[in-house]
DNA sequence: TTTAAAACATGATATTTATCAGGTTTTCTA
DNA sequence: TAGAAAACCTGATAAATATCATGTTTTAAA
């Protein structure tokens, strides 16, 4: 069992942390595929990596980024202080993902704070290499542009969910959404820990509702705990519940 | 006074519609400032006017875009359906801006819907030849890109608003945006005609709410009617309001 | 100009959600 | 490993908001 699991660590958590971006394969998954052979050379060389543990911050709201980061491996949580004092979080950024573009290309401090939920590593490529790639290779300033293109829908998307829909609806919806973006553990259940703030932090709902309604799932066996990681039992029922249907229940 | 107002149409409106993009002042305050002066002139062969009357539909939700659409005059509201069947108002567009990049850019049907606040005034650019000029020149992509970046962060805000807010706060919100975004009419009143539905739609609650808040502040001199419109009689307050204290008013 | 429809308004009530207050359990650290 | 801190949980209550019902005013259309 073991070694098992040392094998699968090793397979999502290669050691060798100073690769290179020519033979990085998560490069393949974002915007960067885009750069030519030179171009990927020069971003390697000034191009740092950073081992980041769960609960480290990669950066905080109002403060300069300087540069995007290239999720290799982990998990965190994008985040926005409200002037009620309440932190919202707004997505979850994971293997394969870019982050920081948005303050990059507004020459901004960043609005938001970013926050690991496990272990994580990550490539920082400074803002000087990134902004000459986007003005001189088109490739990828369109593969940028669409990304951006998605998270403004994304975003559109959430607003509605979060001005029309109930605490109870966008429960659900969350549920869902971890059961797709992220991938199952060996006992079946959602790969990624969130604490009861956390999930009160995304629905935007106080900490003592969030738990309330996991029981109340919990108790419908909707979800089940399997330790700290989530298992949906019945994501019919949470479909349902997600689009209004709640008295069905 | 038939004279001045005459005037004044002229003004804001030059009936002079199928003028071309390389005279239009409009365009100076887009992204399309940046297309070179031979891409302007091929623009602007393609490019439609439209007049779209107070309650038109300028695109819906789930249909395709085909292009964009710049502003010349006149005010719209963009919004989704939510799940639960209430319309939810994401953004007011006006003059100076443009519409459907997000769509254009991804190459999808749109998600949002626009219908016109009052008559509007509007050039339509076909999506091949954004996406042509989008490809060739870099100072107009980056520019797109930075328009995108800044809806992205504006939809972040929203997305916190919504999600922390209670509807009075985001009543405050709504009220005081929309001082600073349009002008202020003859009588000092926002030159924008919102019904108290269309209040309801953009703080996401239900119109009564609306309602009653909206009477509230006028009770509490906050605000006034100058017939359909609002005037803002204490933007302290507002802030003040926004900011979470109820209590002390 | 009359009439129908839409928009606006307000009260009563039900529902949802936050807050407060007090617990237990788990996790971290000295 | 003990003790502290953090996370989790539950009940009681208060506050915010939606819903329903009903009436008035304004707007638009015949």
């Amino acid at each position: 069992m073991i070694f098992i699991r040392f094998s699968i660590y090793l397979k999502s958590n290669p050691p060798n942390i100073m690769s290179k971006c020519e033979q990085c394969i998560v490069r393949q998954f974002t915007s960067l595929k885009h750069l030519s052979k030179e171009e990927v050379v020069r971003m390697s060389k000034c191009k740092t990596s950073k081992i980041i543990k769960k609960g480290d911050v990669l950066f905080e709201e109002g403060t300069p980024i300087n540069g995007i980061f290239c999720i290799k491996d982990g998990v965190c949580k994008v985040s926005k202080m409200s002037e009620n004092g309440r932190n919202q979080i707004i997505s979850l950024i994971q293997r394969g993902d870019l982050l920081g573009e948005r303050s990059l290309i507004s020459d901004e401090v960043s609005n938001l704070s970013a926050v690991a939920l496990n272990d994580m590593e990550v490539c920082f490529i400074p803002k000087e290499e990134i902004i000459r790639d986007l003005q001189r290779n088109n490739a990828f300033s369109m593969s940028v542009l669409r990304d951006l293109a998605t998270s403004l829908k994304n975003a559109d998307n959430l607003i509605v969910d979060m001005a029309q829909k109930t605490v109870k609806q966008r429960l659900a919806e969350t549920l869902l959404y971890l059961h797709t973006k992220f991938d199952t553990n060996s006992e079946g259940a959602i790969d990624i820990q969130l604490s009861r703030e956390d999930f009160s932090n995304i629905i935007g709902t106080a900490t003592e509702s969030a738990i309330r309604l996991l029981s109340e799932f919990k108790k419908k066996k909707i979800i089940a705990f399997k330790g700290k990681n989530i298992m949906i039992l019945d994501s019919a029922s949470l479909e349902k519940i997600a689009q209004g249907f709640h008295n069905l229940l």
